[in-house]
DNA sequence: ACAAAAGTGTTTAATTTACACCCATGT
DNA sequence: ACATGGGTGTAAATTAAACACTTTTGT
């Protein structure tokens, strides 16, 4: 913050992290895209989003980075992100209105920039969003509509996509990023929302349940026009456990 | 190889490649390191290995670098290399030792370098390696007593090692990376070598037919000292197809 | 009373596991 | 003849899949 002009010179020219930020919202999945200071318009007029993401200084590690990044343009803080993938063609930044839009906002605009991505996963109507930094807004996004895009994001999002669907079966993910307390209604859609396919509530709960780091808690939902259901959390410790071992579960 | 000084311009000093290249011997698994040009020697007086990576080109996708600096220093061309990670600690390059050698071939040895990790498998007995660049010699080292490494190496193996037992259990890999042809025998061995566990043959042999992609020829093994073993191929569209599809297996 | 989601078991099919002997070849 | 790895089947246990009704609450 206070060496907010400093940092600047303090950026490296040629790496970046971006992030992907999915958001679940109860029922669909969503991407949380920036909207650019200047009015960005495609070649067919349509607006042009990004992801967030900047250039990373050169004092702090590629976690760091991304955090930081996703924070200045976003607000989001203290989520889980996991890094899966780089990408780095040397033409990603070179679409006419990406280009002008870097002259704007950077010091080397033409220089060749890789940039590692991360992904999570969060719930999309319980955090704050507050866009800053060149970020002039950030919204959420359909995953099944999403608008045109800036660089190769179109492409990092396919490939968060297809890390987000395969791990979700293989590793219980998805629950760093759950709320505190969840019914296991609401994982189910969640489930059904990455997977993008219905499954059956009793053997769903029935494979859930077998995880041993789901825990019942005592508390139920209160003024649904519906039995109630009850809420659980997660034991993080039983849960490092499990993942350290092998396994894998099908839905 | 034309424009050897010219291109050493077009280096960008902020990215590097580094493959951990998996050897299999039909026995064990390996890896293979790279001995430096000048003699390196740790803290303890210990010889210390690197993995084969260098500076990406600003013209060239990191596919392109991987592919290009693996042949460029042991002489590998041709095989399928996976990214599977990056790493970017500002302090990974500031072991002393390290820093001396860096100083010897870079332009700019102070350079923050974040680097892009690859994996390959391949046969460790029937390739040719040749050493060049600045490897004085490119050799396979066994997985269970690995030598010191330079820089930030020893964590990167150990994340590629992660990755291709992870990878392995629910991916049929190791098919881009097998010879033409193989035996089931050799097969088994090496998901063995991967995993490091002992697999039954029977129950080995009923999954692993049960993917189509795998076509047994009618060749057979000659002059070994026992009943010879068919061997197989794979179908490299198949494959695709099977690939693409939702699936897991268990060994 | 009704609408809406929670919660709950059983049967059948498919998959996984454990396990032992004969075969073809070179020496 | 013997040593070596190749090749094969089956029974029992586990897991997955399909499927429908009762419960609790708010309106």
């Amino acid at each position: 913050m206070s060496d907010n002009t400093l940092s600047k010179s303090n950026l490296n020219p040629n790496v970046s992290v971006d992030c992907v930020i999915f958001g679940f919202d109860g029922e669909k999945l969503k991407i949380l895209l920036i909207d650019r200071e200047q009015v960005m318009v495609g070649d067919d007029g349509e607006k042009v989003y990004a992801l967030p993401g900047n250039l990373i200084r050169n004092d702090e590690n590629l976690d760091s980075a991304a955090h930081r990044v996703l924070n200045e343009l976003t607000g989001l803080h203290d989520i889980f992100l996991e890094q899966f993938g780089s990408f780095g063609d040397p033409d990603r930044l070179t679409k006419k209105t990406d280009l002008a839009w870097l002259k704007s906002i950077r010091a080397q605009p033409d220089a060749r920039v890789i940039t590692v991505a991360y992904y999570s996963l969060v719930r999309a109507d319980q955090l704050e969003l507050h866009a800053s930094g060149f970020a002039k807004d950030a919204l959420w996004h359909d995953i099944d509509k999403l608008p045109s895009l800036g660089f190769d994001h179109d492409k990092i999002i396919d490939s968060a996509l297809k890390e987000l669907r395969f791990k979700s079966k293989y590793q219980p993910l998805g629950f760093e990023l759950l709320p505190e307390k969840f019914t296991l209604g609401q994982l189910q859609k969640l489930y059904e929302a990455i997977l993008n396919t219905e499954l059956d509530k009793r053997n769903f709960r029935r494979k859930i349940l077998k995880m041993s780091f789901l825990v019942p808690l005592q508390e139920k939902q209160i003024g649904v026009p519906h039995k109630p259901a009850r809420y659980y959390t997660f034991d993080k410790d039983m849960y490092q456990n499990y993942k350290s071992n092998d396994f894998y579960f099908t839905l």
